[in-house]
DNA sequence: ATGATGGGTATATAAACTATACGCATCTTC
DNA sequence: GAAGATGCGTATAGTTTATATACCCATCAT
């Protein structure tokens, strides 16, 4: 079966499961294809998943069957959120809107500057090609009010759950760090790398944090986040970067378990606290 | 020019875009044409977008020319972005990975329960046709230690930087709630719907957040992170839904902006703070 | 030099798709 | 309850797209 087939009925199964029906006209809008070839995928579908479609005659519309069993694709709840969430914001590009009667649904705004895709399309070469690079970059040192030309040598991308970074070493300082990548206002100069990415210890190497729920919380309420967080015996293990560690620790608020009045803000604290409180230091050293 | 023509076409000036190259055996894993099929789409390529494509004969492999320019996709950072956090996810799904040489990345790791694809299925079902329905839910309140059905009439589904809520009518409390969608467990029970979507005040209200950089940051500081934010006269406004509100607030770090040691974990605070308090306290009634 | 690899192209053939047309069932409108 | 609109199904002839196969060329490693 060709390509353009495949993807085709995998639309449909996609539809039905996610939306409950199809029709022709969705066919032909999302791949501009005739009439009567939207038919003959419509039966191609039938017959290579038998018994999942049926004809609402009276809705005009076809409709997955109660025992709908999808063939061409795992349905998953995560990507569908995750493509709910790209719609929300708006450019889509690659991928196409799949979805069509998409429930209304909101996303926390989070405020920020675009990353230029000229600048991530060179970091990218950088990266790949080994090289060293000149960004123009802002830094937040109380010494570098304006932008300046830095070269670094990056040699990967970290996300911190709100933004984007370039894990790099730093020609100036002569180490490793992160530098924001919608900070990055231009580049220019590619040259010879300043140092390998095996030796950026704090990027390889991975902390293991034991969560636990919250003391301060009853019982009940504890053993409830535990199935949130999928634990066993009350702990559940989860192996963060140590580059990224200090991220993580803002992002689930565990620098404040203790001192917040609520205890409830904060569903899990770190089992683990001293061997954290190490490790962080040894990664903001 | 047929769908599958203009996604290889696509697909040619993607990877050319982002990765800086393309060979034939890249068009053939990708859409399983035919090698003097890839043959031929570059040279259609060539003819599109005429001085895209240099061979280079050394690495045996088209490159990106210095002076490229698209015409079947507007590069976008964000979009590049977005795929490569889904590809740290592993499960693809619809998205396929257009993406080969991707650099070295990783994002924070959000422990969590997974949503069950047959329940976000049923609930969306009940939003698109305006039904309640049973859901086995795990609520955290200290009465509810366990699992209970209850039935809620949900209307749309919201996300709160780490994770999904129902915005729904609760039947039993009578009032309009976020349910967390990886704690229901399961659903039935399709029934007539509790109220309408119109009703639910705090979800379509939304409250105009001004922010403002940290005053405790030195000028300069801040003024840089009002480039950050991308503010007008030291100031960024944020439409946020009333019933997202309280999330905001947490996510951003805004409830700590004050008793923090150090300024700079918090580069904006509320500049209408009173305003926002009142608001929230609605919110959170 | 030799072979492996990757690209270009030509041919005949097969598959996919279009345009057009017509028939059928359901629902809406008057 | 007839008329019209809509949506599905299917048949035909013709076009486009793609395949399989073949052969040639350039570059590079050995």
């Amino acid at each position: 079966m060709r390509w353009g087939v495949e993807k085709r009925l995998e639309f449909i199964e996609f539809r039905l499961f996610w939306e409950g029906g199809i029709n022709r006209a969705d066919i032909v809008d999302q791949f501009g294809v005739s009439v009567p070839q939207a038919s003959k995928d419509l039966t191609l579908y039938e017959e290579k998943a038998p018994g999942n479609l049926i004809y609402d005659k009276s809705a005009k519309r076809y409709k997955a069957a109660d025992d709908f069993k999808p063939v061409f694709m795992q349905p998953n709840a995560s990507t569908y959120l995750a493509h709910l969430r790209e719609t929300n914001g708006g450019a889509s590009g690659v991928t196409e809107a799949w979805l069509a009667s998409a429930p209304e649904h909101d996303a926390l705004p989070i405020p920020h500057r675009r990353v230029e895709a000229d600048v991530l399309r060179d970091v990218l070469k950088a990266i790949r090609e080994g090289h060293s690079i000149e960004v123009f970059y802002q830094s937040m040192s109380a010494k570098k009010p304006s932008p300046e030309w830095r070269r670094i040598s990056p040699h990967a991308l970290g996300n911190d759950g709100l933004r984007w970074h370039i894990r790099a070493f730093c020609h100036i300082d002569h180490k490793f760090k992160d530098f924001i990548l919608s900070r990055c206002m231009k580049t220019r100069k590619h040259g010879l790398s300043g140092a390998s990415a095996n030796d950026d210890k704090l990027w390889h190497d991975r902390f293991v944090v034991a969560l636990a729920p919250n003391p301060a919380l009853s019982e009940s309420q504890r053993s409830i986040i535990a199935q949130d967080y999928e634990m066993t015996n009350g702990r559940t293990e989860v192996m963060v970067r140590k580059a990224l560690l200090y991220y993580f620790l803002k992002r689930l608020r565990l620098d404040f378990a203790d001192k917040l009045d609520n205890p409830h803000e904060v569903p899990v604290v770190v089992a683990n606290r001293a061997a954290f409180d190490a490790a962080l230091a040894e990664a903001t050293a």
